[in-house]
Parts: C-alpha cells; structure tokens; sequence
DNA sequence: TTGTAAGCGTTATCAC
DNA sequence: GTGATAACGCTTACAA
C-alpha cells in the first residue's frame, strides 16, 4: 500500500525543507525555477494533493454544505439535492447530508454533528416535529455561532437567515382556479394538519380562490390528513377517509390534493368509486414528480421547480460565504433574503 | 457573534494550560477533581464540542464516508442512500454525496476531491460511461491508496474490495418463471444494452427460464434499449420502440422489464394497443419502487431490498475501517467478501 | 497534579 | 533562494 504522499515526504526525498516544497508547487518566485521544477516533476509523478483535512484546518474553511433533509427518497427532496450538488460542485464544495426522518431529535444530532466544524454552512428544510414544537433553539444557536443556514420549503419565518420558497398560497390559488375554470362547482383539498406551514398556505390558496370566485366554502371539503397515515406505505386510513369524503359529499367534482401521493390516493379511491377522471372527477396535485408524470391518467400538478430551489438555496449559502471572506462583522445588521421560486401548472390528464 | 469555543480559550479564561483542559473533559484521574469540575462545569455552560477537523487530522480517520452514486432522482440510489445513513449514522459516521450523473469524468473527478483526506472509503455504484469504457483505474488507484471502497448494484469484478449485490440472474429468471407459470407463451423482455452488467445479468437469467422451461428464444423478443432514451422524461424513442416490438409480434403475452420506467412504458403502449393487464398482456418490472406500487393497474415487480443493499454496504466498510484500527498490514491478502442480497418478487396486479 | 512539547499537513511570516 | 518557526485545535507522552 502505497502510503499518501505530504509535503514533509517530497522535502525528505529531495533534501530540501517543507516550505520551499509548499513555495515551490505554488510555483512562487522566490524558489529557483531549477528546484520548482524538480520538486513539481516529483510531486506530479507521485500525484501529490494536498490534505483537505490540514488545509480545513488552517483555512478554517471545509469547502463543504451540509444539508439536512427529513426525508431522502421522495422526488422532491432528491431533485433539491440534485440542485444543491450541482451548483456546489461547481463552486468547489462538497456536500454532506444528514437525514431528520421528520424527527426533531435527528435534526438535533445531525446539525450537531455537522456544525462543530465539519461544514461551513447548512442548507435545510425543517423536520414536522419540530414544526410541531415550535422549538428553533438549534437553529438560532448555530447561526450564533456565525454559521449560515438557508431554509428551503419548510422555513420558519422567525429565524434569521436566507430563505428560498415556492409562492404555495399563489400556486395553489391557481390550481383551484383552473378547476373552478375547467367547470368545477363543488371543489374538495387534501391536505396537511396546519403547523405544516407550506401544507397550510396551500389550504389558504384554497379559500382564498374559492372566495374570489365566490363560491362556498364547505368545511366538509377539508380533509386534514394526519400525518401517521403516510408512514409506511400504509395508506390505507388516508383511502378510507377520502372514501368517506368522495362519498358524503357526491357533489364533488374536483379535488386538489397538496401532495402527489394524496392526488394518486383520490385517483384510486376515484377509480374504485366507478367516477371516471376527468369527466366526473377533476384532480390537481402539488410537487410534480414521476409518479404525477407516470400516473393513469397523468396528473395535472403545480410543479414546484425542485431543482432550481436547490440551485438558489446553493447559491444563496455560498455568496455568503463567500461574501463573509471580506465583509466583516460590522456586517451583523445586514439583511437576509427570501426568495420565492415561482410554481408553474403543468397541465395533463386529470383536468379538463 | 459568539466565537466557537476552543481547548485554548477555556484554558486562558481558567488559567490552566491546554493539557489539563483537554484531560479534565476527558475526566482523566490525573487531574485533581476540584479542577476537573471547574474545567467541565466551564466546558458545559459554554457548550464545548472538539473541532472535528482537528480530531480528523490528528487522528488520521474524518468518521465520513463518500457515497459516489449516478443518480439521485431514482427511487433506487436514494433508498439506498438512506440504508447507508442509517447505519453510518447509528455508528457515529456522517455521509458526504457525490453524483456521477453517470459520467466518467465526473465520478473520476468526485472521487479525487474526496480522496484528499475527506473521507474515510467510498460506497459506490459505477457509472454507465466508466462501464462503457471499462476504465477502472480511479477505483484502482484508491485503494492502492488504503482506501476502502464497497461497491453495490453496478460492481466490477476485477477490482479488490467488498461488494454488495442482488441475485439478479436468479431473480430476473423467478420473474419470467412466474409469466411462464401463469400461462405466457411469449415472453420478451425490455433490457439495457450489455455493457450495463445488471443488465445484461437480467436478459441471461430470461434467456435461462426460457431454456430450462423448453421455451424457444427469439431474438425479436429481446429488445435492448439505448441508454440516451431515458434522457429528460423524453420517452417517445422507447414508446415506439416497444409499440414497434408489439405490433410487429402480435403473439407477446409477457413482458419483462428490467426495470420501472421500462415497465410503465411498456404498460402505456399496451394500454394505446387496447390490450388488457394482465388478461391479454402481463408485466413483471425490476427494482420495486412507488413507481411499481402506485401504477395502475399495480405493477408486479423483481425488489432489490435497496434499503438492505445500502445498510449491508456501510456496515461492510464499516466493519473493515475499524478493523484496519488493529490489524496490521500483514493482512494486505485478505479476502474481500461479495454479500448477495436476496431479491423478492412481489406479486401485484399486472400479472394473473 | 499540572504543564511542556511534539505531531497531524498545511501555509505564511520572517530570518538567514 | 532557502529554511526555520508559528499557527490552525486537538491528543498524549513525558517532564516538572
């Protein structure tokens, strides 16, 4: 095996010290060109690279995001990884991620793991229990310590730091609208408990466009979901209870759903209830995604541009970064931004 | 903005050197108690946490390991993903992301940025282009290097490290066993191109049930698709590619598909060709996702267990970096392990 | 019981 | 031109 290659090696070998070895292979002037050759043919030949971990330290500086998700295989947050890693690697970082699992304790640990100077930053999407709780200390102690954080999709408007969303109250508003447009009279949402802050705006958009076009509001339209019913592929109370909707209310001829797996759930509960989409049955979902473009019939969806979120939360996390290498603290004060990733509504097969 | 807390900084404040800080938090005996308390009592109330950058460098080991997959967006890699984190996690290990978007290059450069010292081994699944080309030389020369490196799903069998795989041959041919056995005459199959060794893997253990089962081999059956067609939802290339296959073999009862995109698209054209699932067409597809379990009608599929191939990853690599702590090179010969994950066909609708 | 010093791999400052 | 030295934050012989 052959052992990894340092500077104290090279200066060893070529009897010169450590220091004329680091001048040399940064090609300073002050090393004669006959030593900086030698030592840079030697240490190309060796395929010398310097130590990450010693330039970390000394930079203080790890060239590293750390991300924390609660959830990986979900289309939404993969494809906003995807986003994160591409633009980080183009700027030179890498990118390591931690995983709530929607547990406030794992975003904890996670965030402590990382942030005793693994990574130089955290981009990140709030865990539902800690929604729930409404406990950000982990948060605001990191940026304390002068790390920054960026929040995408679940963010918690309190906490100071950049902030990248999508509009969720104008893009569910949309989706209504094109129900309300395309012939809906009686339109029903499928949604989240409301500490879900994006599952809430999306409830807002909801009435807000029924209200505008001043149709009725009917409680019974709501459905809530509580969250156990998507755990485990185990989606079986969440069918009941759309059942129970779909079947109470025969009025219905329009349902949109805040998520893909709720939109499919109507679909199949649809299909067993002998209602034909889109002719008795129109549905829009949120978070366009393969299951939205692979579903029978195809889902019409508000597609939230997943990718780009991840691009602009990336961007945002290393400007400042970077930024920080010159300003300095008299910059405390200074503002952070909320971007908002405009929604598009992809039109297919559920709607008229 | 607070400072991050050092060694250094605690021992100024309490005038007492570096030494006797670090020992008293570690409650070493050689420090009186008086002093180890006051030292812990300071630590806590400032909320110390070593510098792992510091730790990494002294101790020669970053507790990271480097997962270097071709695709995130896939519900495959990102379950995987989550097995390895699960198990990292559990054992105090953080995991750094890198994507090949299945290019050589990129996997090569990913590779060399955290080879560097940021990482302890690498989790990986090679790309379609390096198994194109068959350049290996990058896995090669890392664990030349002493670093370990565990590979799943897509392996080579040349290199000298620990892999984990499924029973793809024994599982693609329990697929097509189960068509024969539910009364197919006709089986194709929809497959990568042969460079692709799960693959090509898949199309031998079809070729083997049709053998074993006396069922005749026709090679207008097989159908191996370009990888380009996968491309940015643009499916159309492998829709009349399958369309063409149909038409053109009006006898085809069975289709096996190697994995879930295949699958649904083969049960679109069916669909467009007014042919039943499962009455006049059944469909097994490769690699159980939300794809599989939310088609309509539901489709029956080959699982890898991705979650599984992901835990047993990490713990094999695991496993052999805290094995390295105590032997010694002398075991340079020790045998690498290749663990085969069973493969599980679950049966759903899109068969009888 | 406490402190000094070397070392992990770099870079930067300052002497020679 | 080249090299010694200090520093990044930590651990750990070894000295005092």
């Amino acid at each position: 095996m052959k052992k990894k290659i340092t500077l104290k090696l090279i200066a060893k070998e070529l009897n010169v010290s450590i220091s004329t070895v680091s001048k040399s292979l940064k090609n300073s002037k002050e090393i004669s060109e006959e030593t900086r050759e030698k030592v840079q043919a030697f240490a190309k030949f060796y395929n010398y690279k310097p130590n990450n971990i010693a330039l970390s330290l000394k930079n203080k500086k790890t060239k590293t995001i750390g991300v924390i998700i609660p959830e990986i295989v979900h289309y939404f947050f993969s494809k906003v990884i995807f986003g994160i890693e591409h633009i980080a690697n183009q700027r030179g970082y890498n990118v390591i991620i931690g995983l709530s699992n929607e547990s406030f304790s794992k975003e904890v640990l996670n965030m402590e793991m990382l942030a005793n100077g693994s990574i130089d930053g955290f981009i990140l999407s709030i865990s539902k229990e800690t929604l729930e709780k409404r406990d950000f200390h982990h948060f605001n102690e990191t940026i304390a310590q002068g790390m920054p954080i960026v929040m995408f999709d679940r963010v918690e408007d309190s906490i100071k730091c950049d902030k990248v969303i999508v509009d969720d109250l104008l893009g569910s508003k949309k989706a209504v609208e094109k129900l309300i447009n395309s012939g809906c009279n009686h339109i029903a949402i499928v949604t989240t408990k409301d500490f879900v802050n994006v599952g809430a705006l999306r409830t807002k958009g909801y009435i807000l466009a029924l209200e505008e076009n001043k149709k009725a509001l009917n409680d019974s339209l709501i459905l809530k979901v509580e969250d156990s019913e998507l755990i485990d592929d185990n989606l079986t109370q969440l069918e009941q209870d759309i059942e129970h909707m779909l079947i109470s209310n025969p009025e219905i001829d329009g349902v949109f759903a805040v998520n893909e797996i709720y939109a499919l759930t109507v679909m199949k509960v649809a299909r067993k209830l002998k209602k034909r989409i889109p002719e008795d049955l129109q549905v829009i979902g949120f978070s366009d995604g393969v299951l939205s473009q692979n579903a029978v019939p195809t889902l019409t969806s508000v597609s939230q541009h997943a990718q780009k979120i991840g691009e602009r939360a990336a961007e945002l996390l290393i400007n400042r970064l970077e930024l920080e290498d010159y300003e300095e603290e008299e910059m405390e004060l200074e503002r952070y931004e909320t971007e908002v990733i405009e929604t598009e509504l992809i039109e297919r097969e559920s709607t008229k």
